[in-house]
RNA sequence: UGGGAUAUAGCCAAGCGGUAAGGCAACGGACUUUGACUCCGUCAUUCCGAUGGUUCGAAUCCAUCUAUCCCAA
C-alpha cells in the first residue's frame, strides 16, 4: 500500500484501461480523467464506463482550447510551410503532459500516469526516459520532448509489459475496452483526409501545380501542396518505369519534385526544439543512435550543438526520406537522449 | 495521299504459330497513437487497332481497312 494519488490520462482504450488497473493492484490511490479535445463524446462516455468498472473518480478535464493553440493550429502551420508535422509529439509535450497533467495535479493529485509503453529511471537527480521493455510497441520516440518537471511527475505503469498481456489484463478484468481496436491515425481527423481538415479550417484552398522531376522536367499536377510528404510514392499518379518518390516541397513555388528512390537518402540534418533528458544542454558534440521517425531502426549519429539552440546530426550512413516537421529522436542503447524537430536536410 | 515504320491493359513493354511476362500507375489489405515508407494481394478468360483469310491451333503468317509517326514531296 502506499498513499500517492494517480490521476490516470484515461482514453477509453486498452492501454489506459489496463494501466489503471495495475496501479490499483499496486497499491495506488487511484483516479481517473479523460482529456476533453473536441466536441465529441464518445471516447468520454468509454473511458467512464471503464472508471465506473474499475470503481474510481473520473473527472473530464477540459484540454479544447490547448489542444487547438497548440496542437491543431501548429499543425495547419507546419502544412502550409510545405513540411509535415508529427502532431503527437506536441500534444504530448504541450497538452496530455502539460495542460492535462497540471490541472489533474491540481485536482489533489501526486502524479499522472498513461499507457504509453515506455520506462523512467531515477538517476543522479535525474528522470531517465527508456524505451518500452516490448521494443515492438515503443512509444518512446513521440516522448522524447517532455521536461524533467513533466517526467518527475508521470508513471508509465506498462512500461514492461506486451500488448497481448495488456489485453488478457483487460479481458480478465473485464474491462469495457478490452477489444477496442488500437488507436492510430491523427486522433482530430476523422476521414484520414488531412488536406480537408486543413482546408475547412483555414477557408483556404490549396491551388494545384506542376510535379515535377528533379531535373526540372514537368510530369504532371499535383492537387495541392499539403497532400504531399517527403518520401510519398503512392497517390502520385505518375507513371515513369520507376517507382518515384517525393524528393522535395518548394512551397514558394507550390511545386512538388519527385525522384528515384536514390535521391531520398541524406546524411544530416538540422533539429531545433531540441529537448535533452540526461541533461539540460548539449554542449560538445556526442555519439548517439537517432531515428528520424517512428519505429525506425537507429542509425549511429554524431550530434553537435550549433548556434540557435539547434543541433547538426550527422549519420553513420545516409537516411532515407528524412522529413522536415518531423522528429528526430536520439538514443544511448535503450535510454532516450533527446530530439528535436528536423528544420532541414543537407 | 510517293516511300518507310508502328499499332498488346491507364502508361511503358515482353511475346517471333501452341493458347497474353514484367515495370509504373491504380485499387484492397497488413503494419502504425503523425505524415510517409515497407510488405502482401488484385488488376487483358466478348482476348492483343478493325475486318477477313491460311492453320488442328494465330497477338504472332497473309490481305484489306483504320490510326499514328518518320522520310520525301
Amino acid at each position: 500500500m502506499n498513499n500517492v494519488k494517480v490521476c490516470v490520462a484515461m482514453s477509453g482504450g486498452v492501454d489506459s484501461s489496463v494501466a489503471a488497473a495495475f496501479l490499483i493492484d499496486k497499491g495506488y490511490s487511484v483516479g481517473g480523467a479523460i482529456m476533453r479535445l473536441n466536441d465529441n463524446d464518445k471516447d468520454i462516455e468509454d473511458a467512464r464506463a471503464v472508471a465506473e468498472k474499475l470503481g474510481i473518480r473520473f473527472d473530464v478535464i477540459d484540454c479544447r482550447s490547448e489542444f487547438e493553440k497548440y496542437v491543431i493550429d501548429d499543425f495547419v502551420k507546419t502544412y502550409i510551410e510545405g513540411r509535415t508535422p508529427n502532431p503527437c509529439v506536441v500534444c504530448n509535450r504541450k497538452v496530455k503532459f502539460g495542460t492535462f497533467m497540471d490541472r489533474s495535479l491540481s485536482l489533489g493529485y501526486d502524479m499522472t500516469a498513461t499507457g504509453h509503453y515506455a520506462r523512467l529511471e531515477n538517476s543522479g537527480g535525474r528522470v531517465l526516459l527508456k524505451k518500452a521493455l516490448d521494443e515492438s510497441k515503443d512509444q518512446s520516440y513521440v516522448l522524447y520532448g517532455l521536461s524533467q518537471w513533466q517526467l518527475s511527475h508521470v508513471i508509465f505503469p506498462l512500461g514492461e509489459q506486451n500488448k497481448s498481456d495488456v489485453r488478457n489484463a483487460a479481458r480478465n478484468e473485464l474491462l469495457p475496452a478490452a477489444d477496442r481496436p488500437d488507436s492510430q491515425d491523427i486522433c482530430f481527423i476523422k476521414d484520414g483526409d488531412h488536406a480537408e481538415f486543413i482546408e475547412n479550417r483555414t477557408g483556404r484552398q490549396f491551388p494545384e501545380g506542376e510535379i515535377r522531376l528533379s531535373d526540372g522536367k514537368v510530369l504532371g499536377r499535383h492537387k495541392g501542396i499539403i497532400r504531399y510528404t517527403v518520401g510519398q510514392r503512392r497517390g502520385l499518379g505518375i507513371s515513369y518505369g520507376q517507382p518515384l518518390f517525393v524528393v522535395r516541397k518548394d512551397a514558394a513555388e507550390n511545386c512538388v519534385i519527385l525522384g528515384n528512390q536514390e535521391e531520398l537518402y541524406r546524411s544530416s540534418l538540422i533539429a531545433e526544439n531540441v529537448n535533452f533528458i540526461p541533461f539540460d544542454t548539449l554542449t560538445s558534440p556526442i555519439i548517439v543512435t537517432a531515428r528520424t521517425r517512428y519505429r525506425q531502426k537507429e542509425t549511429k549519429a554524431l550530434i553537435t550543438p550549433i548556434e540557435g539552440g539547434k543541433v547538426l546530426v550527422e549519420f553513420d550512413k545516409p537516411q532515407k526520406a528524412i522529413c522536415a516537421g518531423q522528429s528526430v529522436v536520439f538514443y544511448d542503447g535503450e535510454y532516450v537522449v533527446g530530439g528535436g524537430i528536423i528544420a532541414e536536410d543537407e
